[in-house]
Order: structure tokens, then C-alpha cells, then sequence
RNA sequence: GCACCGCUAGCUCAAUGGUAGAGCAGUUGACUCUUAAUCAAUUGGUUGAAGGUUCGAGUCCUUCGCGGUGCACCA
């Protein structure tokens, strides 16, 4: 069921009655000679918070100071007092204001106008500031205009709209009535602007690689596919950006990351949407033990700049990002958690016995065996953020040997709040060892694993120019922001998640 | 993909198988410091869709649609 129906679709008969309703008071507009589709722009001198902070010590006793300003937002509730005096609530994008409107002020033809109004309606007005007896900072509005008309009912104005499915749809009505969505892509937005800044002030080069591919490499998971008309070819939308931006750093521009769209053509549940967002970043001459300092840093001072302390709250739990956080080996963290053993681990067919001791049915490669029993052993006790480094090379194939342990790499995963926030390596730049890797991919995809991408040779061919040592790093941006908001859901923070369509 | 739950007025929610209701919004009226304004009156329904059981279905059964949650899949 939807609000917004095209041309051809019935109204319920409530619906249809406060849309003429509306309309009726389109018609006294008119008949006042006000277009309220013909404004094309209001100059805007102030906006709510900045008054409130402004005025902050003004005193109910107080005589309006002389200053008048002009605030344009739209119209969210109305208290009429008698025949002479309204009370409104005027919401721009920075808050609520509240106007006070007077017949004696206005005249009577401006105060009928503004009489006529409906909630929803979107308006500038002009005037000076009090506050009220009550104690609300108030503009006493001496003119105003009316810029937009709104023809649809709003929700209810206290509970606002709760339908997911309407919020999620039709994410306007949700950003008009519910303060939280606005509060949660605002902090959004603040995250991405800082993210780019902080890798900007360390010398990054913010980089756009292509969506679309021949071949989507750079991580296990299924493509989308697409087809461009013209070429008659066959492409993916990517699963990473990975391969891309180390070309780059085979080009030599040392420092660079993007901030893109992936897509994975996966199942939706309260962590994955089949579109999101990541973050990946490469240095040159850096290990992954820089990279996890710059990881560190990066997210204390997220954290900082969105809750103006270490610590947060996610559900029930608090968690600190103080610095250092926590560091525990990947082995070591399977033997503390399930007691397993890295030999057992490392043996294929003993990955296999303790998944079948977990209960759970084979996993088709030796791969995806190490990562269930993490995921189930290891992930649900990491709530502080913890770094888990030293991984196995069978999960980890475009990230380089361990000097002196060949079963191992340079890599590591932030987890906190039980989910995993950063995934980081030293990136392998042997092209020989590069390609044993992906021939090795290519016996996994035999056997039947489709989530491994087919060979990307050129990478290889990149490689061979010379890759100089480099570390990576990829972040989940959703994730972060649903732990910086404080949302249990992915399609809390992403303004339109994929729905199925209606009818 | 499987299981469970939900879908009733514009919105938020009620309604043992027995007359479909409330609050807000809307409309009309009163009130020139109200703020979930208040007070009085009042309009408003294809109960997600289609079938079935029944004297009678919002309620029980079947199928379908959409959403949510869990599992599976997956970072």
C-alpha cells in the first residue's frame, strides 16, 4: 500500500477527501492572489539552531532585540489562539522554530493567508525574536510568504511515520516527519566529509575506478551483471575496488583510496545490502603495521568528531575506542575461544572435522571452513575493538607471506561490537606468486566455489611492472556509520535499501 | 531458498467467529503567550489481494503479494 499514487490509481475515499481538502485550500491562496508554486527562491538569513544558540540567554522579560530575520522551512504544526493570534512550529533543516502570527501584526489579509495554510506547507518568513512566557524562543513573524504548497496529509505529528516498509519507500515522508532519520544521514554525511578529510590531510589521493567490468576481482562474492549495447559486451558492476587502486599504486601515485559504491549479488539481512559502501586505501612503503595505526587513529577520531568522546553506546553494550585497542593473533584467538588448535586448522580435513563438530555441514573449500568457524567461534566475544592479525594464507589471497611463517600473512581485521569494521593487509606484489594464487582460484572455482572470481591476468601483467611494498585497507562505511548511530539495521542508515516493487 | 510474525481510516493503534472503534490529522465553532494547546461538535473504512468454511469472517482455512525477524547464503 502506498500514499503516492500515479494518475491511474484509485484513492481510498479518506485519502481522497483531505487531498480536495488540500486543494480547496490551494483554491483560497488563489482567491487571495498567492501562487504558492510560483516563488523560485527566499533569502534566507538565519536558521533555527543558530538563533536558539544566539539567543540562548535572552530572557522572557526581555523586549525583542531589533535585529529581524528571515527563516524558511516547513510548517509542522499550528496552535490557533482565537480569532487574532496562531502559534507555529516551523522546522528547517537545522531544527525547530517556533512563530508566533498576529492578526494586528499582519493585517487582515496576510493573516487570513496564513490562516489557510496547512501543515506541510513550506513558507519563509520574516521577524524579530522573543521568548515566550513558556520559555521558547519564538519569531514573531511581521511577514511572510508562502513558497510551497503541500497537497498530501502528513503522518501523525506525534508518533510520526513507524511503517518500515512506508519509511523505507517513501524515505521523504520519513525525513519530513522522524528527527532520527534526519539526525542519522546528517551524521552520515559528517562521517564521509571527515573520513575524506583526515586521508586528504595525510596525503591521500581520493581516486575513481570504474563500476563497470570484464572482470569483477578483488574479493569472494557474486557479481551483477550488465551489458553495454553498443560494444555488445558483457560486464560486471565490481565487488571491490581493490585491483583497480593498486594499479594505481603500480602507476606510482603511492597514496590513493576511494570511497565507492560495491555491488554483491547477495541475500539482504540486517548487515548487507546488495549495494554499500566501502572504503579502500593503499600506501606505498607502508606495512600493515602503519596501516594499523592509521586504522586506529581513524576511528578514534570518528568516533571523537561524532560523539565528542571515546566511547559509545551500540544497543546495550558501551564500548570504548581508547587507544590501543585490543590485538590478539588469529590462531591464538581460535585456540582462547574454541580451543583449537592452528595445526588442526591449518590441515584442511581438520577444518572440515571441527566444523562438523560445530555442527554445521562441510563448507566446500578449506576457505570458507576457517571462516564459518571464526565467524561462529571467534567473532561473537570481540565487542571492544579488537585487532586480529596474523591470518592464514588459504583466506587471504592477494596478501603477502608472513617473513619466516609461509602459512600466514600480513594482515588483519578490526572487529568490535561483534562485527567486523576493517579488513587490512600487506598486499602481495609478487607477480609470480600472484598468479600460483589465482591458478589456485581457478581449482576452487572447479570445485564448485562461484564466489571466487575468475583470474584478473592483467593485475598479474601490473604486477610484473612493480608494485612497491604497499598495505591496504578496506572499511565497511555502513557498518561504521550503524555503529556510530547506533542502528542494529543496514537499511537504517542508507537512505533507500533495496525493496522489492509494489504490485 | 526455508520458518515464524505482521498488513484495519491520511498516520498511530484497538476490536472471544456476532452492529468495525479510539487518538492525532481533517472540517465547523470558542479562545490574541500556545507548544502532543485546550474545549465543543463532526466527517472519514474494498480490514493487503483472491478464493474457501460458516446462518454470520478483520478474526478460522488455502493460495498469492509486500514487509519484518530468525535460519541458510554471505563480509
Amino acid at each position: 500500500m502506498t500514499t503516492s499514487p500515479g494518475p491511474s490509481d484509485e484513492l481510498g475515499a479518506r485519502e481522497a477527501e483531505l487531498r480536495a481538502q488540500r486543494r480547496a485550500n490551494l483554491a483560497t491562496l488563489h482567491a487571495h492572489g498567492v501562487d504558492p508554486f510560483k516563488a523560485t527562491r527566499f533569502a534566507v538569513s538565519a536558521h533555527a539552531d543558530e538563533l536558539h544558540a544566539r539567543f540562548m540567554s535572552l530572557s522572557a522579560e526581555s523586549e525583542s532585540p531589533p535585529d529581524e530575520f528571515a527563516l524558511a522551512g516547513r510548517l509542522m504544526a499550528v496552535r490557533k489562539m482565537g480569532k487574532g493570534a496562531i502559534w507555529a512550529d516551523l522546522w528547517d533543516r537545522t531544527g525547530r522554530m517556533q512563530l508566533y502570527v498576529r492578526q494586528d501584526a499582519l493585517g487582515d489579509e496576510q493573516f487570513a493567508i496564513f490562516d489557510a495554510l496547512d501543515l506541510g506547507d513550506v513558507l519563509g518568513v520574516n521577524g524579530t525574536v522573543f521568548r515566550s512566557k513558556k520559555g521558547d524562543l519564538t519569531l514573531r513573524v511581521r511577514g511572510f510568504e508562502v513558497l510551497t504548497k503541500s497537497l498530501v496529509p502528513l503522518p501523525d505529528k506525534w508518533h510520526g511515520l513507524v511503517d518500515v516498509e512506508k519509511r523505507y519507500r517513501q524515505r521523504y515522508v520519513d525525513l519530513i516527519v522522524n528527527e532520527r532519520a534526519r539526525e542519522i544521514f546528517i551524521t552520515r554525511s559528517r562521517i564521509l566529509a571527515e573520513m575524506r578529510r583526515f586521508c586528504d590531510a595525510r596525503g591521500f589521493l581520493e581516486c575513481e575506478t570504474p563500476v563497470m567490468l570484464n572482470i569483477a576481482g578483488g574479493a569472494a562474492a557474486r557479481p551483477f551483471r550488465t551489458h553495454h549495447n553498443a560494444l555488445d559486451l558483457n560486464l560486471d558492476l565490481r565487488i571491490a575496488t581493490e585491483l583497480n587502486l593498486k594499479r594505481l599504486i603500480v602507476g606510482g601515485l603511492e597514496r590513493v583510496y576511494e570511497i565507492g559504491r560495491i555491488f554483491r549479488n547477495e541475500g539482504i539481512d540486517q548487515t548487507h545490502n546488495p549495494e554499500f559502501t566501502m572504503l579502500e586505501l593503499y600506501a606505498a612503503y607502508w606495512s600493515v603495521h602503519e596501516m594499523m595505526e592509521f586504522n586506529e587513529e581513524l576511528f578514534a577520531h570518528l568516533i571523537q568528531t561524532v560523539h565528542g568522546r571515546e566511547t559509545l553506546t551500540y544497543g546495550d553494550k558501551t564500548i570504548s575506542f581508547a587507544r590501543p585497542f585490543k590485538r590478539i593473533a588469529y590462531f591464538e584467538a581460535m585456540q582462547t575461544y574454541g580451543g583449537l588448535s592452528r595445526v588442526e586448522l591449518l590441515d584442511p580435513a581438520g577444518a572440515q572435522r571441527a566444523l562438523a563438530t560445530l555442527g554445521y555441514p562441510p563448507s566446500q573449500t578449506h576457505g570458507q571452513a576457517l571462516d564459518k568457524i571464526f565467524g561462529h567461534v571467534v567473532e561473537p566475544n570481540l565487542i571492544d575493538p579488537t585487532f586480529v592479525y596474523d591470518y592464514p594464507v588459504v583466506i587471504s589471497p592477494l596478501a603477502k607471506r608472513k617473513d619466516g611463517d609461509p602459512d600466514l600473512v600480513d594482515r588483519y581485521e578490526l572487529f568490535g561490537a561483534n562485527f567486523e569494521l576493517s579488513n587490512a593487509f600487506t598486499e602481495l606484489n609478487d607477480p609470480d606468486d600472484q598468479r600460483a594464487r589465482f591458478e589456485a582460484q581457478i581449482l576452487e572455482r572447479s570445485k564448485g566455489d562461484d564466489e571466487v572470481p575468475p583470474p584478473d591476468w592483467d593485475f598479474v601483467a601490473a604486477l610484473e611492472y612493480g608494485m612497491p611494498p604497499t598495505a591496504g585497507i578496506g572499511i565497511g562505511v555502513d557498518r561504521l556509520v550503524m555503529l556510530l548511530t547506533d542502528n542494529q539495521s543496514i537499511r537504517e542508515v542508507i537512505l533507500f535499501p533495496l525493496q522489492r516493487p509494489l504490485g
